[in-house]
DNA sequence: CTCCCTGCAAACTATTTGCACCGTC
DNA sequence: GACGGTGCAAATAGTTTGCAGGGAG
């Protein structure tokens, strides 16, 4: 990610390289909040605009994958940043990825079938995490 | 939707049956915007208030299910109020329902792996419509 | 006649923007 | 040293809420 940006003409601030290492090193998927507490441990005068415009700005170089939810607001992802499926916790909001490796060959069916030029899609499965599970 | 409604002892407005009618009527999904501007042609001292309050209500009652993108904001079906997949043209935000039916065995097949206990899904398709790729 | 519902305005949340100062390159 | 980036505060967009008056049951 760092190269990325070096190589699209912006500079590595600390703040810069702290969002990028949030990104890196968290396995799930951090909401802009998150990435704030945990860059604010290191620099503490970071402010939440600084957040939005580096990961806007990584969003842009396609490095990290925005995924918007209509109830947890935005999440990303700086790990894979191309389609792939999620599945979600709807209690404790765990999120995993599992491999669906049908997804290509449902993608080419329905260009064939609608006529569309498919370029991208988002598949996310709802449910109870095994932990939640046990809790009810 | 009105019997749902009813059963569930709600007042069945005129407002209310409006965003009712434009939810069944409306091929697509529309945005709470354009349903707002569809109620208003018959009833003009609608306010906004209303169609979200009663659109969170049939929602509560699972009679029409609510896509929220990250982009495009949210939409809502009342054809279809259960999961199912769309294809989404990112440029005239055309949405049409293809048929998905590998869906169920995948969604079983992760409940397996994961361990979670799925109840929902979600697959969105984004490209170019037919459309759209002509004007190109 | 009783509440539930509506419509207005204000409140809220999440995100974006303007601008003066600062620090990387 | 220049200019892109930061941090603050204010602006914005989308949605929700509080409350007084009005109409469905």
């Amino acid at each position: 990610m760092t190269d990325a940006l070096k190589r699209d003409g912006h500079r590595l601030t600390p703040q810069r390289l702290a969002v990028v290492a949030v990104l890196a090193e968290s396995k799930g998927h951090p909401s802009v909040e998150r990435i704030y507490e945990q860059v604010k441990k290191d620099f503490p005068t970071t402010s939440l605009a600084t957040i939005y415009k580096t990961v806007n700005l990584l969003k842009e170089l396609g490095q990290v994958l925005e995924l918007g939810f209509a109830d947890l607001g935005s999440r990303y992802d700086g790990h894979q940043p191309w389609p792939h499926s999620h599945v979600i916790c709807t209690r404790c909001r765990r999120i995993v990825d599992p491999a669906v490796p049908a997804m290509a060959d449902i993608s080419k069916r329905l260009a064939r079938e609608t006529g569309y030029v498919i370029n991208h899609h988002r598949l996310d499965f709802f449910g109870l995490c095994p932990a939640c599970r046990k809790r009810d």
